[in-house]
Order: C-alpha cells, then sequence, then structure tokens
DNA sequence: ACGTGATTGTGATAAAATTAACAAGCTATT
DNA sequence: AATAGCTTGTTAATTTTATCACAATCACGT
C-alpha cells in the first residue's frame, strides 16, 4: 500500500492540527486495542467529536492514508500519524524541580508509555539531592550539560515554583535543551530560539470560574 | 471613574479571549505588586507576548477600562479583570482520584491563592479511604452527592487514571458539578450540558516531539 | 464489465481570529 | 486656550481556521 506522501514539509502544520493530530492517534489505539482494522473519517471523528471534513482537512496536511469508498486502514493510519507526531522513537528529558508536580509528572504511566524517558532530576534542596528514584539520581543543577550530552536528552520539563523558571529554563538551553515543557507560572524568555509549550492549571481552571460567574442558569 | 461596562454578556466571550485576559491579569499582578499605577496596551501586551491591538481587541469584548491618551489604571483594570474572570468570589471543588496528580493539584498552592478551596476528595483505593489530607477526609464516592450540597461545590476536578474518568464525570454531574477540570486522558461525554476544560499532559508533550522530529536544524 | 453505494481528497465558501490603521479624546505645556 | 504628543477604542483589512459540497475513486455484487 503505497501513497503519495512524499517529501511533505510535516514542519508547517499549524499546532492546533497537531493537537487534533494526536487525538486521532489515541482514537486509532483505541480502535487498535479493539481489533478494528477499518474506519471511516466520519466514525473516527465522531470519536474525537470533530466534524468528518476536519479530520480530513487535518490529513490533507500530511498525505493521503485512506481509500475513497472503503475508509482507513486502522493500522496503517495509526502508523503514520505516530510518525509525523515523532511517536515512533524514544525521547529523552530531563526534570527541573522534583516537587508535587514533578514528582507526578515522572510517575505518570501515559509518558513512559509513548516513549519518554527520565534521564535526569534536578532540584536546589540539599535533602534531595543525592536520593535515587527510579533509578535516577537527584542532581544540583550544575549537573545538567553533562547528562544532557551523556544521555542525548532533547527535551527539558520545569516543574519548578514561581520565578526560578526562568533561570532553569536558561541553563537548560546552555545545556543543549531545545524543547521545554513549562508547569511554571512564568511566561518564558528564551534567549535563543526554541520549542517551548507550556501547561497553566490555573488558567485552566479560572476558564471555569469564568464560565461559572457568566453562566448561571 | 466610572466607565461604560453595562449590562454586557461576558458569557459571549471566545475561549481564546478568556485565556488572554487571565494572562492580562496575571501580568497586572506583577505589575500591582512592584507599585505600578500605570500600563499602556504597549507596555502590558509585551509583558505577555501579544500584539497592543489585541490586547485592546481583547478588552473590546469586555467595555472601556482606559484613558485616552494616558494608558490603563493597573489597580482599577486589575479589578475589573478578576471580575470578569470569577476571580473576585471563592469557588469550592471536590477532586477524585487521590494519586500522584491529585495530590499535586491539592498542594499547587497558585490554585489556593486565587479562591480555589477544595471540599472533598474521593478515591476507591481502600486504604486511602478514611486518612484525612489538609483537614478533608478521603471519602467513597457514594459521598460524593452530598458533599457537594452540604458544601455549595461548582467544579470537579477529575484526576483518575485511564478510562474510569467517564464513570466519575456521570457521578459528579449527578451530585450537581457544573464544570469539570478533567487530567484524565479520556474525552468525556457529559450527560448533561456542562462546561468542561481539559490538561492533557501527553497531547503537550507529544507537539515537542513533532517538534523536534520536523524541525532539524 | 457495469452500476450502485460509500467515502475520500480538495477546491470553494464561510466563520473566526488577528493585525493594521486611524479618528477621538485625554494630558501637559506653553 | 491652543498645540503637540500619546494612547485608547473601533472600524477595516488580512490571515487563519473551519465547514461545506462535490467530483474522483474505489469495492462489491450482479
Amino acid at each position: 500500500m503505497v501513497k503519495k506522501n512524499d517529501n511533505r514539509d510535516f514542519s508547517q502544520i499549524p499546532r492546533v492540527v497537531i493537537k487534533r493530530l494526536f487525538k486521532y492517534h489515541s482514537a486509532l489505539e483505541n480502535l487498535l486495542s479493539k481489533g478494528t482494522v477499518k474506519v471511516s473519517s466520519k466514525s473516527l471523528s465522531a470519536d474525537v467529536h470533530v466534524k468528518a471534513s476536519q479530520l480530513r482537512k487535518d490529513l490533507a496536511y500530511c498525505g493521503e492514508f485512506g481509500t475513497r469508498g472503503k475508509g482507513y486502514d486502522v493500522k496503517y493510519l495509526n502508523g503514520k500519524l505516530a510518525e509525523i507526531l515523532g511517536l515512533h522513537t524514544e525521547w529523552n528529558y530531563i526534570l527541573a524541580g522534583f516537587g508535587h508536580v514533578g514528582h507526578a509528572f515522572v510517575c505518570y504511566e501515559g509518558i513512559f508509555r509513548k516513549g519518554f524517558n527520565v534521564k535526569g532530576i534536578f532540584d536546589i534542596d540539599e535533602k534531595k539531592i543525592g536520593q535515587v528514584f527510579r533509578g535516577i539520581e537527584i542532581c544540583d543543577i550544575s549537573k545538567m550539560p553533562e547528562i544532557v550530552r551523556e544521555h542525548n536528552v532533547q527535551i527539558g520539563v520545569i516543574t519548578v515554583p514561581f520565578d526560578s523558571g526562568q533561570s532553569v529554563c536558561d541553563k537548560m538551553i546552555e545545556a543543549g535543551i531545545t524543547a521545554i515543557l513549562n508547569f511554571a507560572p512564568v511566561l518564558l524568555k528564551p534567549k535563543k530560539s526554541i520549542f517551548i509549550e507550556r501547561i497553566d492549571i490555573s488558567r485552566e481552571l479560572v476558564t471555569l470560574s469564568h464560565y461559572l460567574s457568566h453562566h448561571k442558569e
């Protein structure tokens, strides 16, 4: 089953589309585990609450993966999406700030299952430094460059509180990190152009309070 | 300082705008703590990395808060935004699933500081039930309706793993919850129309792996 | 091999969000 | 009080995103 999927520039796909591609991927994994072989854009899109036309438009960014009149091969499409999403490889990450959030992140099953492996944990707390968690020694941040180099780490996860986020970001970039996931409540200003994704728990909560305040009845 | 801000329907403001309003609010809090009294759209928007015209456009959804030629009164605008975002009141929430993520959530300082108070924690683990955490007894889910009623709880936070998310969602709605923050890796299908916000850590990570895969150099 | 029913891929259209542009209005200064 | 200098609020233009609509294509039964 050869498809024209040649020489496409996946780097130009909008972020919104990437996020939906991941939804499709998750839904496909689900179908796969149930042994489903074929799926139509109509049925798959319904699973993730988007319009079928949008699903097809999204896939059009990447190539042609279906057969008209029939639908998509679940396994094939899933594999292709995994490739586009970079889930066909393993990735290494380091984490800075081993508090509650950092701890929860490292323990999060889904992350490990998707091929993201922790290679370094950093904290400023003297009491934590030297402890070993799941085979990883908690280190002082000064060891970051060494660990990043030795383990070929690409991703940095920032789970420090408040303002120390920026200095951690700087150190990560210096160490050679090129993509950051930031849980700290600060807007990072990277010295070099790298990719940053942010998760701000407060922000999501606040959309709830806005809703509750203004949608009475 | 009276402004025309009358009878606006804040419920029609798009979600993207709400999220940015929160950014402005955070930046203003910051300015406030530094004692800044006045700020221009240019300077405030730079703080949060958006265009000045967008900031003004966003504010236009809500009313008129500035004075031409001068700028915005930091304290006044901050108060107004807090009102629009529903941060002028206290909110009560319950949390289901007291694992790593649930634990991290309850301990998260920023949430408490913004006026969100935990009133109930639920888990299915027999060993956890009965334990008291920060004055809250961990209960079986059967006690949910009672606790929601007694403490006037509006918000439900779901931090259970995998598929149990849906049944927890159903129970929350039954108990009277009208807004849910979902950390579980499932797309919730609420029986009644309520407000749901989702945080999917995997999804954000995957945008990083996509970036790393396709933006080499 | 031909027609039928189904479903994709895509060009056209519509809607939403962002950016630009500028008139209206305030402040300060002379 | 008139002018100059800013900055807002708002309309218009642009860009991005989502939806529609349908021709192209395939599978399958006859």
